[in-house]
DNA sequence: TGTCAGAAAAGTGTGGACAATAATATTTGG
DNA sequence: CCAAATATTATTGTCCACACTTTTCTGACA
């Protein structure tokens, strides 16, 4: 029963899943810019590896939505439009809405005074990447006891898909969004999920609005 | 049907691609059983090719959700339990009301047409068989012109996590699904996208409620 | 007899060489 | 000088060989 080497866990992980998360990281803080064409040689070379493990790692950024693969193309970071950004938010509406409510009976009592702290750091937060961060846990964990394995990996694909700059467009709108994300908390440690899935799901679908419209009036 | 040039000299699509679609066929197909452990170098042997297109298929199909990939553990068959069903219709029943939504508009008058001439199939079919590839087909052309990218792929994972045979244990309520078909087909020639779309969720909930029951009695 | 350590076998993971394809540069004909 | 055809180069795709992990087998020891 007692394993002794387990404080390496570092090296369990095979190769292309270290890639994997490497590459991912990278594209996800803006390293690799939307449009950007990724080659396989760069990439090992950089990292010390073979071109196999960053293929593999090609094959699953792939099915998480974050870059393009084509035969003989190579890949490409995966830049989104207007009408992507409405597509994911309708999504998002309504895929946490289920989400939340398989969730809500199986969240602990620690997980709701977690949410509870997190709305508390959103509504003092400071500067907008404060914001953006509890805000990306605060969704996550309001769904993180969720058993339905499908639906939580789609919603992942979804999250995945954004890129890391939009949610600066939403500082406009962060007091509407404080006083949902409350409403949000009051429904779940009420356990009412019928409720909290609603909230959940208008406070989404409202965002994805406001953010279209922000980005339409930039002209960015 | 003529098969044995197909795996010639199909020389557009790459290894992997002809590969992943061999044995997707071979899964769904049933040729490779729920829970049964895949060998890249079976498979590589068996279909003349060497172990790293089929690795490269795998990584896709897990993506599809046909099999589950452990590493240094090998590749196995998705199995499915009563709460995957249950998932899996719950989140059809979402997803494909929301593609039909965007659908209605695009269909173009022969897909309509096809539609009608499906439903007619469907209500004539002698053999279960011929019924639910009907039904397949009508329920793919449904949402085939539904422009969200992710949407699709999303549905289609859920559609390949079904084994072929469970919809053969829906025989029982044909008429029931022929009714709703119907009523459909209705929604959809007059363009009324709002309809159809709630038709088409509630026609998958139900028929989900149904196949679990007719499972638990089964005792299968 | 049971179980536990260590060896052997089976299977997956990775690196490097080569083949096939797409992109680019060069030549050729008008 | 330009356009089309051809040669060159860059990059991806595939194969094979070997390293690493996991599993299975074997045998010694309590």
């Amino acid at each position: 029963m007692s394993m002794n080497q387990d404080l390496r866990i570092e090296n369990r992980d095979t190769l292309h899943l270290k890639v994997c998360n490497v590459i991912r990281e990278a594209i996800i803080r803006g390293d690799f810019k939307p449009g950007e064409r990724l080659k396989q040689s760069d990439l090992a070379e950089k990292m010390g590896v073979s071109r196999m493990p960053v293929r593999e790692a090609f094959r699953k950024l792939e099915s998480e939505g974050l870059i393009k693969l084509e035969p003989h193309k190579g890949a490409v970071v995966k830049s989104i439009s207007i009408e992507d950004i409405e597509e994911i938010y309708a999504l998002r509406s309504e895929l946490e809405k289920m989400a939340v409510y398989q969730s809500v009976d199986l969240l602990t009592d620690q997980d709701i005074k977690q949410l509870s702290s997190l709305v508390a750091e959103m509504e003092n937060a400071d500067d907008a990447d404060a914001f953006v961060q509890y805000n990306i846990d605060f969704h996550r964990l309001l769904v993180k006891r969720c058993n339905w394995e499908r639906l939580n990996s789609f919603i992942g694909t979804l999250w995945n898909g954004l890129p890391q700059q939009t949610p600066h467009l939403l500082t406009g709108q962060i007091e509407t969004s404080n006083t949902e994300h409350r409403k949000i908390l009051e429904a779940v440690t009420k356990r009412d999920k019928e409720t909290a899935a609603n909230l959940v799901s208008e406070h989404i679908y409202r965002t994805g609005e406001s953010l279209i419209e922000s980005i339409r009036k930039e002209g960015k």
